[in-house]
DNA sequence: GGCTAAGCGAGACGGTACGTCTAGTCTTGGG
DNA sequence: CCCAAGACTAGACGTACCGTCTCGCTTAGCC
C-alpha cells in the first residue's frame, strides 16, 4: 500500500524511476529545510526540475507525496533493536523511538500526523504504513515478554501497546510534558506495577 | 491565555462585543457544517456580516478564531461528573469523554489538535485552555482515588493520565480501533491491575 | 509596442489569444457601461469568465488593460478622411475629431489620459501609439498643404499641430468651452489668418 | 467657491482654523514627496494628527483637499509680470507659466488635471479656480495688446488664449516635446504671423 | 525502422483564498 | 457641535497555490 497513484502497465513510454525518486528527495529536502506547510507541489516540482502534472500524475497531493518521501525513507531503517530478554527490548525500542521524536523525525511525524486529521486517506497510509507495522512487531515482543514471564499472561496486547505509545505520540503533539528517558522508564515501571493497589 | 489579539485599552472607539461573538458563532457553525479546511476566514466574514479586515484584526488567522470559538463554547459547559468514590468518577469521566469524540466534537478536536501541529501558538492555547484544566481536575480526583485506596499511594498521577488520556487521543486520531465504552473499562482494568505478573 | 507583458517565447503551453480578445472586450464594454473608475481588474476577470492571475500574468494594472483594449479597437478603424486640397482634409479630421470626443470616446480618451498622468509607462504608451501616429499622419497632410500653398512655406509643422489640435484636448478636459464645428472652423481660420496685423 | 463642505454657522464648537491649516499643508507636503496617488486621507490624517472624520466633515475625498491645498497656496503669488506693452506681458506670463510647469508646480497641476478627468466637481473647481482666474485676466492683456495694435482687432481672445495656452498643457501632459523658452517664443511667432500665406 | 502511445518540462488556465489597503461612516470619551 | 482615536462594512488589490490543460518534445515497445 502506497499513497501513489498506478500506471497503467504496459503502454507508451514508462514512468521514470529517476523522476520519482527526485520528486520524493527534494520533498523531504524541502521539509526538513522549511517545514511541511511552507512546501507546495509548486516548489518540488521546480526544485526536482519536474513539471507538475508529473507529480500529480503519481500523487494526489502534496501531503501524500511527503508521505511517501516519508515511508521510503523508512523502509531500510526499521530494524528494531533485540535483546535476550523481550521486556528490555521493549523498552529499548520505547528510548529510541522518543529519542528519535525529540528531533527532525518527530517534527516529520507530527506534521503528517497533523495532515492526516484532515485526510482520510493520508490517515490511512499512515496508520498502515507506519504504525501498524511497528505495532505488529511489537506485538510479537509482548508476546515474548509474557511467556518469558515478564508481562502477565492475560493482557490484552493492543491496550498494552495503546497504554505504553499512546503517551509517547501524546507528548510529542501537545507537549504537556517532556519526551525524556525518565519518562519512558517511569511509564514502563508504572504501567507493569499497575495503579491498583 | 486567548489566541485573540489584545486592543489598546482607552482610545477610539471600542471593538464591539457584538461583532465579536458573530464571528465566533458563524465560525463554529461553519465548522460543524462543512469541516474545518473548506471554512474560510472569508467565507466566515461573509455570513457574519462582518468586514475580513475585523477579522484580521482580532485574530492572525483562521484556525485562532476557531480555536476562540472552541474555547468559547467549552467555558460554560465544564461539568465533570462525579460519583462518591473518585474512581467511578474517573471512570466516568473517560466514558463521556469517549462519548463525546465520537461526534462533532471529535471532529472538532481533530482539526484543532492537527492544525496546532503547524502552529505553536495553537499549541500553546490549545494545551493551557483545554488541556490543561482537565488535567489539573483530573489530578485531584487521581489524588482523591489514592486517599480511598483505589489507586496505590506511590503513582505519578501525571503518567497515571499519560496512561489512561492519551490512548484516547490516539485512537481519535490513528484510528487503531474504536472509542468504545469496553475500550475504556478494559483500558481502566488493566491499568489498575498493571501489565507485569 | 503595448502595454502588456511578454511571454518567453517557444516554452510551455502558449497564451491564449480566445482569452486575451475576452478580456479586452469586456474591459472595453465595462468601461463603456459604468465609467473607467467603477471597473477593476476583478470585475473584468467575473464578466471574462477568466481568472485574475490571467489578466496579472499579461497586464500590470487596470489601466493597461484598458489601454490595451482601446489601442486594439483602434487599429482597423485608423482611417482619415482625404479631399483634393490638403487644408480640407485637415480640416474634415478635425471636425471628426472633435465629433468622436463629444461621445463616448471622448470620455475614454479622457479616463485613459487622465489615468496617464499618473503612470509614466500608460503615458508613453498613450503617446506613441495614439498621439504619435496621428502626427506623423498630419504631418504629411500638413507638408502637402504647404506646397498647395494653402499653408505658409516657412511654419514649423510641429507647432501647427499643436495650436490646432492641443486646444481640441484642452476643451475636452477642462470643458472651458463647447467642443463645436464652429470652435473648430474658428480655430483654423483663426490660425491661418494668425493672430498680429 | 471651494472645494470644501461648509459648516452650519453658529451651533456648538466651532471649527480650528488651526486644523484646516494643518490639514492642508500636509496633503500638499506629502504630495510633494510621495506624489498624489501614493497620498491617502489615512496617510494626510495621520501625519496631520488629526482624526479621519475631521477631514471628511470639510472635503468629499483625497483630491478636494489637494485641489483646496494647492488653491490656498496659489493665492498669495498670483502676480502676473507686466510690461509695457502688453504683448510683452503675455510672452512673459506664458515664459514663467512653462518654467513653474517644468518644476513640481508640473506635477501637481498634472495630478489635479488627470484626477478631474474622473471626478467633475474636480474638474469645475479647477477651472473655477484656476483656469478661468488666469483667462480673466490674460483677456484683458491681450484686449490691451489689440488697442496697441500688437494684435489684430477683429481676432477672437477665447480662441487665441486657446491656441496659445492649450499647447502648454497639451506638452505638460503628452511630452509630445519639450516645455523650453523656444517652444513658447515659436508659438508666439507661428501664432501671430499666422499659418496661411 | 517507423509508429504510436504515454511520459516529459514548461507554463497557461479557471479558481479560491489569502492578508493588506483604503474608502467613507460610526462610536467612543472628552472639550 | 467639535475633536482624536480607532473600529466598522465594503470591496479591490495583487499574490500564492491548487489541480487541470495544452504545447512540442522525447522515449520506449511493438509491429
Amino acid at each position: 500500500m502506497t499513497v501513489s497513484k498506478v500506471a497503467k502497465p504496459r503502454q507508451g513510454r514508462p514512468r521514470s524511476a529517476k523522476v520519482h525518486r527526485a520528486i520524493l528527495e527534494t520533498a523531504l529536502r524541502q521539509v526538513a529545510a522549511v517545514g511541511f506547510r511552507a512546501v507546495s507541489v509548486e516548489s518540488i516540482a521546480a526544485e526536482a526540475g519536474v513539471g507538475k502534472p508529473t507529480i500529480y500524475r503519481r500523487w494526489p497531493n502534496k501531503a501524500a507525496v511527503v508521505m511517501d518521501a516519508f515511508l521510503m525513507k523508512l523502509e531500510p531503517g526499521t530494524v528494531f533493536p533485540t535483546k535476550e530478554r523481550a521486556i528490555d527490548s521493549l523498552r529499548l525500542q520505547m528510548l529510541s523511538q522518543v529519542k528519535a521524536f525529540r528531533g527532525d523525525f518527530g517534527s516529520l511525524i507530527k506534521a503528517l500526523l497533523g495532515e492526516a486529521q484532515f485526510d482520510p486517506e493520508m490517515a490511512d497510509a499512515f496508520r498502515e504504513r507506519w504504525i501498524m507495522p511497528r505495532r505488529r512487531k511489537l506485538r510479537t515482543v509482548i508476546e515474548e515478554a509474557m511467556r518469558q514471564g515478564d508481562l502477565r499472561k492475560d493482557i490484552d496486547p493492543e491496550l498494552a501497546m495503546d497504554m505504553l505509545y499512546a503517551p509517547i505520540y501524546y507528548r510529542l503533539q501537545i507537549r504537556s510534558g517532556p519526551l525524556s528517558e525518565s519518562f519512558v522508564n517511569g511509564l514502563l515501571e508504572q504501567a507493569r506495577k499497575g495503579l491498583g493497589p
